[in-house]
DNA sequence: GCCGTTTTCGGCCCGACTGTTTTCAGTCG
């Protein structure tokens, strides 16, 4: 997969060697094979790409290689159940327990035995047992025998637009389809034209998506869907009979990529959305259109689904479009247990609605505060809500300084004057300078002697400024080793030493985290940048062992970096919660290039959200005086 | 396959839209 200028993901060419997941979603994997890509590595392909990596002998799993191999594993069987129309509840469980395994802060190998598994949510003594299967011997029976029963190619077939299992079925069973490629022939000889259950509408349909290329879901960067999702938003603001409008959906929870817009139109039932759209300039074609529900496609591709409430109906409505599925589930079956029915228009106690104009009203009526949508992944949320224990979520406002930016010296765009400027334009007390070090050749990295110069100046420079500080920092190479790019004299003269991996990302798992944890023991690292080396749909997190890194950072202490840029949002949301929970600082931080950049906080506030942070959890979410107490406990 | 303060069996969230069904199944979110 690669991330084009558009933020929008594409399949990556062959010889890329990486399955990419990020958060819940999982990206292609090619790995290696010549087929087709395919979404979500089946374990197999995972196996192999994992057994090149990692000699058997020393292989110790991370606990989010295991997650995600386990995960995967879970996901095909539910694929596969499908194909063979096995019990849809039974098919859901599997889907269910491979979100749980995604959202876990605990590495899985921490759970001793069966029973424990079997106490989280969703997860029962059956799935227990292929957990630990799958943990111990990195293969499952189960899915092996799936395997055989179900040809591969099938599982492909149910990204195709009209296809869900009991049609993939059917073309199997009926036409002996076996893949994409026998569809496209069923298609091209009219065979498929002559099987009952596929009209021409259904038919024209999958010609269409069979000519566009690949069927696989797509996803956008956050940033590149609000690129269509704002204009899309005010557009149908300034229509007639319109009130409200909100986008909703994964865009809402500040996922970092976004599958298609979920908008959220609250205006006069006889707006007619699918009229107005028409002439909505960044349309391509309608795909479904009735009085109160619309699907479209916008020029790039993106999809967009909008729904027409009525005012007393816009907090049920945004409750059920923001989702996500698992949380409104529990929403749900909450509301039955009080003998009530939640849906989009409302919270009914039989035919009477009582609750639905706002969002707070309906979790008020469950007997629940209201919860932020970045927290709605089943992850916890609803038994914090219970509890009266949801974090207060840091906002953009908390934050007083940034701890990692660029200038001119090394790859940045701008000279330092330009960026202080626009520090101090976005009401920042404080920025720290972290240009690169020498060792890495593609930018022009400081040396010692560059650096001491850099350092002179900013002192002169901090001489000459009111209410504002530049911090001395760097932005330090971890050697292949662990070693730091740069001899201690100099790093001692600095206030905030950021170090970072930018080479040797596919050193086996031992011996990447041994490298990572060799730099942290290093007396003058304050932060460790980019945790997992990951660029969101591109490239993989590395192979380490995170959950160690963590509990190494939380002993030292030293801090991890959410780096903000909207294509790293490095770290994921899980593990900026698994970082809270080990009580390990974050540093919010832009990795701005260029004075424009400092905004790139807006995402990373984003993650953290969706990480449960709140402003005590942040190092420089806190006054100049505090912040620089805590970089010094960072000193050996 | 999970789950339970009515339940260890029988439930499992709910509705819109499409297409080809001739009264509703399948898909999607």
């Amino acid at each position: 997969m690669l991330a084009t200028s558009h933020g929008r993901l594409q399949a990556r060419p062959r010889g890329c060697d990486a399955s990419v997941c990020v958060g819940t979603a999982c990206f292609y994997v090619s790995i290696g094979g010549d087929g087709p890509p395919t979404v979500a590595a089946p374990l197999r392909e995972v196996q192999e790409l994992t057994a090149q990596r990692v000699p058997r002998a020393t292989a110790r799993s991370t606990p989010s290689a295991h997650k995600e191999e386990i995960a995967a594993a879970f996901d095909e069987m539910a694929e596969l159940l499908a194909i063979r129309g096995e019990n849809p509840f039974r098919v859901r469980a599997y889907q269910r327990a491979a979100q749980v395994i995604r959202g876990l802060t605990r590495p899985l190998a921490e759970f001793r035995g069966t029973k424990e598994l079997d106490a989280l949510p969703g997860i029962g003594a059956d799935l227990a047992a292929k957990i630990d299967e799958l943990l111990h011997t990195r293969r499952l029976a189960a899915l092996e025998r799936l395997r055989r029963q179900v040809p591969a190619g099938l599982r492909e077939l149910l990204n195709l637009p009209g296809l869900g299992p009991v049609r993939v079925r059917a073309l199997n069973r009926k036409l002996h389809v076996r893949g994409i490629e026998d569809l496209r022939r069923a298609v091209a000889t009219g065979r498929l034209a002559r099987t009952s259950g596929f009209g021409p509408a259904l038919q024209g349909r999958l010609e269409r998506a069979l000519a566009a290329g690949t069927a696989a879901p797509k996803r956008w960067l956050w940033s590149a869907a609000a690129e269509s999702a704002e204009p899309l938003r005010s557009f149908l603001q300034s229509l007639n009979g319109i009130a409200e409008v909100e986008v909703a959906g994964s865009y809402r929870r500040g996922r970092d990529t976004v599958g298609d817009l979920d908008l959220v139109v609250c205006g006069r039932p006889d707006v007619d959305l699918a009229a107005a759209l028409r002439r909505y300039g960044d349309l391509q074609s309608l795909v479904a259109a009735g009085p109160t529900r619309c699907t479209v496609l916008l020029r790039n591709g993106m999809q967009a689904d909008l729904r027409l409430v009525g005012r007393r109906s816009l907090g049920s409505a945004l409750t059920y479009f923001t989702g996500s599925r698992d949380h409104n589930i529990r929403l749900r079956r909450r509301a039955q247990e009080r003998g009530l029915k939640l849906n989009e228009y409302g919270l009914f106690r039989g035919h009477r609605r009582i609750a639905g104009a706002t969002e707070k009203e309906v979790y008020r009526a469950l007997g629940l505060p209201w919860i932020p949508p970045e927290l709605r992944e089943d992850r916890g949320e609803i038994e914090a809500a219970e509890r009266r224990s949801l974090p207060k979520l840091i906002e953009l406002g908390d934050l007083c300084g940034d701890l990692h930016a660029h200038t001119d010296a090394s790859d940045g765009n701008e000279p330092l004057a330009r960026m202080i400027e626009a520090a101090r334009g976005r009401g920042l007390g404080f920025l720290a300078i972290t240009d690169h070090s020498r060792y890495l050749g593609i930018v022009r990295g400081l040396d010692a002697g560059r650096l001491a110069r850099q350092i002179d100046a900013i002192d002169a420079l901090n001489a000459t400024l009111r209410e504002f500080v530049v911090l001395k920092g760097v932005e330090v190479d971890i050697l292949e080793d662990g070693r730091l790019a740069l001899p201690l004299a100099i790093l001692r003269r600095l206030d905030v030493v950021v170090a970072a991996v930018h080479s040797h990302f596919t050193l086996p798992e031992t011996r990447q985290t041994e490298r990572i944890l060799r730099a942290l023991e290093h007396p003058c690292v304050s932060i460790l940048a980019h945790p997992t080396g990951r660029l969101i749909g591109e490239r993989a997190a590395y192979a380490a062992d995170f959950g160690r890194i963590i509990a190494a950072a939380r002993a030292r202490p030293c801090y991890l970096e959410l780096n903000a840029q909207p294509s790293r949002l490095d770290m994921d949301d899980v593990m900026c919660k698994s970082a809270r929970e080990h009580r390990v600082l974050v540093s919010i931080a832009s990795d701005a290039h260029a004075g424009s950049q400092l905004a790139n906080v807006v995402h990373g506030i984003r993650q953290a959200r969706r990480g449960w942070l709140t402003a005590a959890d942040v190092v420089n979410a806190r006054p100049l005086r505090e912040v620089r107490a805590l970089l010094a406990r960072t000193r050996l």
